[in-house]
DNA sequence: TCCAAATGAGTAAACGATTTCCTGGTCGCC
DNA sequence: GGCGACCAGGAAATCGTTTACTCATTTGGA
């Protein structure tokens, strides 16, 4: 076995093996029936030279490959791991491998991402769009296919997966209006990202009361700030409701800074599931979303799109849960 | 402007502007100087047709990507969280895009990815091994650039980033005995992965006594489960040195499960940072490692290992740095 | 003014696989 | 025995770029 600088071409593996090119092609591919001598030889050339096939070529050719981008906005969300894993044991299944793509929230990433996904033909994307309406057009005005995860794509009609963020946001709010907090106020992300503003939206229909809201981005030192301007506020609240994991994060380490009592002096509930809510003190109530389940939905569903391009696109609602712990339970105004 | 199934080619880019294809390749890739107004009517016909240069072909014309893969062992472990991003941001700087594998610990997944990555003709492989012998066998004997990182590659000699491992599970477990914790134990991960090897190593190395060994994987469950198998056996520890955080988070809900009291009846300090270590009570001592550092290191000896293939491979260790919290200061005993 | 060098654009040959088309041989059936 | 269907294998076209070459034209220097 002689190790060479290049690598070794399909037609090298033809000479070894003292057949054509097209005989390893349709041996290695099991298009058509091979005389089964030929086919040991081809093996053992394959195997002599150590033969990789060269993917590019092949999806040059095909005019296809078998990628999926997944981008998302924040890989380091834990919201998403679940999700990935989701989406990576459908696909696996339907015989295409996943290349994650961080966008982190940028819009100019985002961008550079998408262009990226068409430009190396990916057979599909899956995104959670940070907002990027100049992405979403260039996705649109595409034939690939793309279902939108989480965050509805800005104009887009294409398959969506996400959960029922209005309702769950009311419920979040009810929740803390029933443990007897007044002044409640919503933390929430970007202007323009769907889960942001139906979010809030649900917030302010669950309320009676002139709503209080923070504009922030979704990571956890906006939500840190936001908390902080919320307690220097001359409306401060009593109870925050904060509409995504990092940034409850945030608000939890401002309030654990400042020395002030959760759920005391202030209740919180966060949407999102976190790893360890339950380990932290006081431990957090939480919204919590079928994250994997929303994985495999939207791979599911661009499986789907692939085999039928032109078929109606659905939208997948799937529920969200309230994990009532003790961040939001009022310690009865006796004590 | 025509929608149309198929994408545009050059070809159709070359007839709308009445040039030919290398003319419009050379306006694209700005290789030679072109007529300005030839430049303008290329220009315009891009727009016109919304062409978008198909990678496919490019690279295979040039024999080379600006892909790399990042193959992980686990997305959901926040350690790689910053790891990627210090990937990504020298990554991006020299030209480059990233691919995100997760290998999930599996060893079967991790050869798919790295024979997926040679075949697709990615410039370049960083690594984190579980532990596949043929993983690593398949990618030493590619002529693809690959840098190891957290973990070192089984038998291979190639670019390395690490942490000083032993040195910083030697300071960890002596920092137990400082605080006068006496049988101390030690959860640890798969044979063969040279994290849990060295960690394993140093905290053998600084314990005077009989070492407790618990092996299992690197993830929560597993560490749950070590932990309550250290809880149930004869030689019960005091304390524990759990050495990744995965496993850390599950030792500290089997503790919590079962209402024993940390650091009164076990002292606990667990390896990689975890985001919210000072958010839990009692808050975690951990060792932390520079995480981003490590991402950005194995990016720039990428970048150089491309430019310079046949290089002598260097071995870049950085050190880890100890945080004492609350989770291993052992309350006096005289309380 | 003339020649060499430089410039700019087009033609066509790669890149490495898959796949269509074609050829020669075998088999089965009348 | 002859004819058509079938099969297996090879030659060559093809996917969409980039780029080595070619050639005409311009430029600059002597």
């Amino acid at each position: 076995m002689v190790e060479s600088l290049a690598m070794p071409t399909i037609y090298d593996v033809a000479r070894e093996a003292g057949v054509s090119a097209a005989t390893v092609s349709r041996v290695l591919n099991g298009q058509r029936t091979v005389d089964p001598d030929m086919v040991a030889r081809v093996l053992t050339a394959v195997r002599e030279l150590n033969y990789r096939p060269n993917a590019v070529a092949r999806n040059l050719r095909r005019s296809r490959t078998t990628l999926w981008a997944v981008i998302i906005s924040d890989i380091g969300n834990p919201f998403f791991t679940d999700t990935v894993r989701g989406i990576e044991d459908v696909a696996q299944q339907a015989g295409y491998s996943i290349v994650l793509c961080n966008s982190d929230e940028n819009p100019a990433k985002e961008e550079t991402y998408v262009t990226a996904a068409l430009s190396e033909q990916m057979a599909g994307v899956i995104i959670s769009s940070s907002g990027s309406a100049k992405a979403a057009k260039t996705l649109l005005d595409s034939p690939v296919p793309v279902v939108a995860i989480d965050r509805v794509l800005p104009r887009g009609t294409v398959d969506t997966v996400v959960v029922d963020n209005e309702a769950a946001a009311r419920t979040a709010t009810r929740h803390l209006l029933e443990s007897g907090y007044e002044r409640i106020a919503c933390i929430t992300g970007p202007e323009g990202v769907s889960t942001a503003d139906l979010r809030l939206r649900g917030y302010v229909d669950a309320l009676a009361v002139e709503p209080v809201v923070a504009r922030t981005d979704f990571r956890e030192q906006g939500g840190y700030d936001a908390m902080a301007g919320l307690l220097a506020s001359p409306s401060r609240p009593d109870a925050v409701f904060v509409t995504n994991n990092l940034m409850t994060v945030g608000a939890l380490r401002c309030l654990a800074d400042r020395g002030i009592d959760v759920p005391g002096e202030m209740g919180l509930v966060g949407f999102d599931e976190i790893p360890w809510a339950d380990l932290v003190r006081p431990s957090l109530t939480t919204v919590a979303q079928p994250t994997y389940e929303l994985g495999r939905m939207a791979a599911r569903l661009l499986v789907d799109r692939i085999a039928a391009p032109s078929a109606k696109p659905a939208t997948v609602v799937l529920p969200a849960e309230l994990r009532p712990r003790q961040s939001s339970t009022r310690p009865s105004p006796a004590s």
